[in-house]
DNA sequence: CGTCAAAGTTGCTGCTGTCAACATTATTTG
DNA sequence: CAAATAATGTTGACAGCAGCAACTTTGACG
């Protein structure tokens, strides 16, 4: 039976960005400390330094690790059915991801992170959108969505659920709970957007 | 003539807020300190406690200032004009705001602020919301909307101009000059939402 | 002119991120 | 198998920060 902790802790890595992710979750983004991060993993504080460069670094990594959950609850959502379907479930599972993780979610878009120094978090984030925009590309083979920029069609996508992602978040929509915020995303998937021009013939 | 500097500031309240958001807008939100700003309106590092309790107090007024700007400017977008027209317009605002100010648009809706601590703050982040929500019935009393909950197309609505311009704050988007970005607000203002269910009689 | 409160100051404590130098363990290699 | 070496952790130090306490200057008002 080998010592209760021995000099090498043998998985400090991701046990500094399990301690990250709780510490934001415990005292918000400006909670997480280094330091505190390397007391409950039970090594010194200098002790992270041998896996990140600094404390931007761990959070980068925590990001990048968030964007890889988000890519797989897309990937996973509403197989086997439409491709309209899908995208609007992968849209749903966007939301439901971004409340359920909302310290990886923080981490993923607050802090401006500079894409040069981070290519990995960059390269994460390519994957993420461009699970998203093959399924727009999806519906347009399948004459589920209009032809025309499949970019276009995914960035505003994205931004919908984004933005009420991050509002129910901040606490800023009126409901409590989660049920009650997908719901309102199924929605406002579903409804369209009311102010827009009259439905043209190309519509569908 | 007084001496160069009186021992009094006079309107140190207002520099400091001003040094903040330089300071924000320079080094990222973790760039701002109190003692930097302090510094920058020339007192000690302890005077800014005469104005604010903490620094989350501080923030918290920039915040507050932010959401009273981006009423206003909500407000003055696309004076007569259909309501329709206004709603559109003040969505264009809204991203123009948060673009122009990105450091109180992260003040406002970055940190989780605690809504009863900070009631000015959430105060002002309700006139916002009733600015928009009063075009919304603007357009709905002129049959320019479809009758329902208003405020189900408010926040519908303001997720959508709000995920715009989180991500492309966050820098997520394409786009890298303001004005494409506001094209494309434009485009999925009235493009409305391809993924909806087809086009009913319902509808406008 | 005297009093008092508002506004600003200095000094301190405990915390943080990060650097440098050192210690211990794992791994590779001769 | 032993020795060199890389990987991983540790201790100690420094400067910067938030916030508390006690003190000082100034302006307002009787």
């Amino acid at each position: 039976m080998p010592p209760a902790r021995p000099y090498h802790h043998g998985n400090l890595k991701q046990a500094l960005l399990d301690a990250a992710v709780q510490l934001i979750a415990e005292t918000g983004p400006r909670g997480f400390t280094l330091r505190e991060a390397a007391r409950r993993a039970g090594v010194s504080h200098n002790a992270p330094y041998r896996h990140f460069r600094d404390r931007d670094d761990l959070l980068a990594a925590v990001a990048t690790d968030g964007f890889d959950r988000l890519t797989r609850a897309m990937a996973r959502a509403g197989p086997r059915t439409s491709p309209l379907n899908r995208l609007r479930r992968s849209g749903l599972a966007y939301v439901d991801f971004a409340l359920r993780w909302p310290q990886h979610f923080a981490a993923m878009f607050d802090a401006p992170r500079d894409q040069a120094a981070y290519p990995e978090c960059a390269a994460a984030a390519q994957r993420c959108f461009q699970t998203l925009l093959g399924f727009v590309r999806d519906c347009q083979a399948a004459n589920q969505l209009p032809d025309g920029d499949p970019d276009h069609l995914a960035y505003q996508a994205w931004s919908l659920v984004h933005g009420i992602a991050k509002l129910a978040n901040a606490g800023q929509l009126p409901w409590r709970s989660k049920a009650a915020v997908l719901r309102f995303v199924g929605q406002a998937l579903s409804r369209g957007a009311p102010w827009a021009k009259p439905p043209g013939p190309a519509s569908c």
